[in-house]
DNA sequence: CATTTTTATAAGCAATTGCTTATAATGTTA
DNA sequence: TAACATTATAAGCAATTGCTTATAAAAATG
């Protein structure tokens, strides 16, 4: 795992923020940490699946967690993520723009 | 393909960057545009291969391309995915920053 | 202590992805 | 025009991904 190289981090990021539950989930722990509980009610996929979700997060790197009693708390470890992210929402503009009508 | 909203957007676009060669090849587009003939010879990755990766970089809106003669002359259509990518390096480096050792 | 809440993980399966091989289509050149 | 160069696409198959269902473990509560 530690024999990463910044291409192999690269793709992991980008895998990880290139399925539409989890870009979700990472958007709305941007401003604030959540635990699970949290994240499961306010979405409506499955306990299962969101811990999935949450668990190649957390493997990408993008997500850390402290455990609080029985809860999870969800954070975004890379600040710079939300960087990442604005740029990317830049992007989308770009794309809509160059769409030809 | 035209009822696509942002977030459909940002993913296609986040999959599509999130492949190894797909990545690659993008890199190698920043600068300049360059026919397949050239990509071609410069990657070793199949004829057929590269042209399924350049497919799915068209269709994401990332690449471009134009006809002259036989040659197939790919570039970036969106300005924004070199910003993108520089705040897609920004993480990568904050990510080995955050490595315990 | 039994029950409930919270979370993770494993197994199984359908759907998608990625590659190879083969073929076709369109220009170019001898 | 025959051979070659350039590119795209289709078919087939292995590997990966994503979901559901089921189960387990740990902490909180009655």
């Amino acid at each position: 795992m530690s024999l990463m190289n910044s291409e192999d981090v690269s793709i992991k990021i980008l895998k990880a923020l290139g399925h539409p539950i989890r870009l979700q989930i990472v958007k709305s722990l941007l401003s604030e940490s959540r635990c699970v509980c949290d994240l499961n009610r306010a979405f409506d996929f499955s306990q299962a699946n969101l811990s999935q979700h949450l668990k190649f997060l957390r493997e990408s790197g993008i997500l850390e967690y402290k455990k609080t009693g029985v809860e999870m708390h969800y954070r975004v470890k890379l600040k710079n993520i939300s960087t990442l992210l604005n740029a990317m929402d830049q992007t989308v503009e770009e794309y809509f723009e160059t769409l030809d009508f």
